[in-house]
DNA sequence: AATGAATGAGAGTTCATTCAT
DNA sequence: AATGAATGAACTCTCATTCAT
């Protein structure tokens, strides 16, 4: 990201990186084409090279963003505050319902996240990094929130706990994008003739998670 | 898939297939190129051609031999035949060891595999769909045994305690192959200094595994 | 053509030639390959290069096969004999029909004769011009014929007569397998909604001939 | 074409153009390649996909401005205006001495003409028929001016005269340009040991077409 | 600062020809 | 004599990047 591209005014970056994340998402990093991004973005070229070093730059850009954003998705305290909630499954329950409207808004952020996911992206998989320890602090807090609260079982390893939590947001903002994860859930939970619902996903996400975790009496 | 290609020895078919998977995996589907496929292959470009109608069609192709592979890979009669494991759990343990395997020997399956499940990769969803029911079908048989045996505890919905296992063998699967995924496991159970062995990863799947299913005394 | 394929029974020479003509006719020179070549043969690529030297040998080939028959398309004492015939101009109506059967039957070969006229086939215009002699040497012989028997006008030089008669022949074997030459033919005369016959186009050719040949009284 | 071609000065676009068309002319639409086109018209790669959609439309592009280039040839007020001339006969040489004209610095034209004729370019007739309405309607009028004149022998079928001078000016014009064609026109007037000249062949051509036009008194 | 035409290396694919069987 | 798999150069076309305007 040149300093060109980051004298434009906030709104207009986060436009145009909004639109370039889509056709990265849409096509892939290698088959996403420049001309195609900027036609989408509604750059010239020449612009393009003004506010980005290379493609490359470009990719990495977009996951600057994405960091930023996901910083306030996994925020505790944005809409609210996730502790002044009653329970931390509903803190959990919340995540879910803000991953699901970032799938909905913004779908391009979460496809990419799991595009970086691959082995063919290596050269990326730092960066994806970095996100993923936003979420895996965050499934840490709420753990640690839970057991001290004494919702969640304290005879659970607290990292595991963590972990399990963390793979069920993971396969679930998948399947808000991915039609292959999709899919997969649906071959599980799926009801004839229709699809499932957001809320229904989320339901059974919460549904597995609390098997997990809750504390027996 | 060409009769050309069909008409090989099987055992060429497999050394053919295995180093296209390996570029493939390593470069992603659409960084892949003919010419560094032919060169790893150990065939010229006439020949590729002859064997396959077009790129599209090698990478197709090469899931059909996943599909197959797969097939025997989650088959509960192979190598002595799960049932007669001691327990249900020992199979689980046993499929995640056959995992491990092939992400040593064919990681470059698991990568394809995951790599299909890209929103940019939409075009193949459909080929992985078919590899994800055997998982599923196998993750249901598993869970119906256990509660059949009474391993599992019967209060459970099936179709949830598959799905949980499923995930955690997808994501163990995942991070077998993926530098990302492997991270995302480290970031939580690794120990400084070195890498987690493939037995530890094992155990913790397990782990979690059975803090979900095992039936409570 | 090598002696592999004169050794060949004389019918099934033609039967490969022939469809050899067709797959060069329909796609041109250059853009004939010699898999559909052989296909459409019915002969394996083995033994096509067994039968000729590469695949300008079998262009020149097919000239040669097409020269033969040329020869007995235009020679006077075939089918009856064209002096017996009642007037000259019956006789050219005969050469007509002669190339309206070929036409229907052997299309290929007049399509090539024409593609052989192109400037980009240069390299084969000699043997072109063979052919050309054959109906160069009929067209002066009828009206030598003709001017004998006082049907033809004595005051038109001979030559120019011949060809005129050689360019009617020439362009309606030109309408009679190329869309183009076909249109520009019903351009000019063409009925609404439906095309012209063979007879049709051989009356308004023969219309042409007689309009400049015919002894005024 | 594209629009970045269309943008291009008009000169510019006419100096592309013939290049390219004398490529196209020499070699064929098949044998010609892309890399020499692009040498000829000087001219790289990347300029020549920017400029046209593929091989087909550029060769499609090149018919257009023939197509113009021969709106021009075909202009009865063009040069003076033909009509101005002595005799419609007159205005008849006038247009074989353009065509002999174009066949001296453009013959690529005519050339592709020919070869649009061929049905294995049958995807490109529409267009050539296009071209070729151009001159049948010339030789209608010509053929009803010299009617009214009187210079014309009224007994004639206008649409048959019409097409027999077409035919001699269609041949005439091969003649100029296409080696076979030039052959077949010296196997019946040429002199020996030398050329026919330009106007050896235009007079030739004229003849002929007198011959059946004029006026007996 | 912004444009978009130009570049040419490299992409996927075809095909005339050879050669082991 | 006949087969058809194998070759690799050459094909058409794309695209990341540059640069004159």
């Amino acid at each position: 990201m040149l300093d060109t591209f980051k004298k434009l005014p906030r709104a207009r970056q986060w436009g145009i990186v909004n639109k370039i994340a889509w056709v990265f998402a849409k096509k892939g990093y290698f088959n996403a084409n420049i001309p195609q991004i900027c036609k989408e973005a509604g750059i010239s070229t020449g612009a393009l090279y003004k506010y980005f070093q290379n493609k490359e730059d470009i990719y990495r850009s977009v996951f600057e963003f994405q960091y930023r954003a996901t910083e306030r998705l996994y925020s505790l305290d944005e809409g609210g505050g996730l502790w002044t909630k009653k329970s931390v499954f509903t803190a959990i329950k919340e995540l879910l319902e803000r991953l699901a409207r970032v799938a909905e808004q913004y779908p391009q952020y979460l496809i990419i996240y799991y595009d970086m996911g691959s082995p063919s992206m290596s050269m990326f998989s730092e960066s994806a990094h970095r996100i993923e320890e936003l979420s895996k602090s965050v499934c840490l807090r709420i753990v640690q929130e839970g057991q001290k609260r004494g919702e969640i079982d304290a005879n659970i390893d607290a990292k595991l706990a963590a972990y399990i939590i963390d793979n069920q947001i993971t396969l679930f903002s998948y399947a808000c994008v991915s039609e292959f994860h999709d899919k997969r859930f649906h071959g599980y939970f799926g009801k004839k003739n229709r699809q499932l619902t957001k809320e229904e996903k989320i339901r059974i996400t919460m549904n597995s998670i609390k098997k997990l975790l809750r504390k027996r009496r």
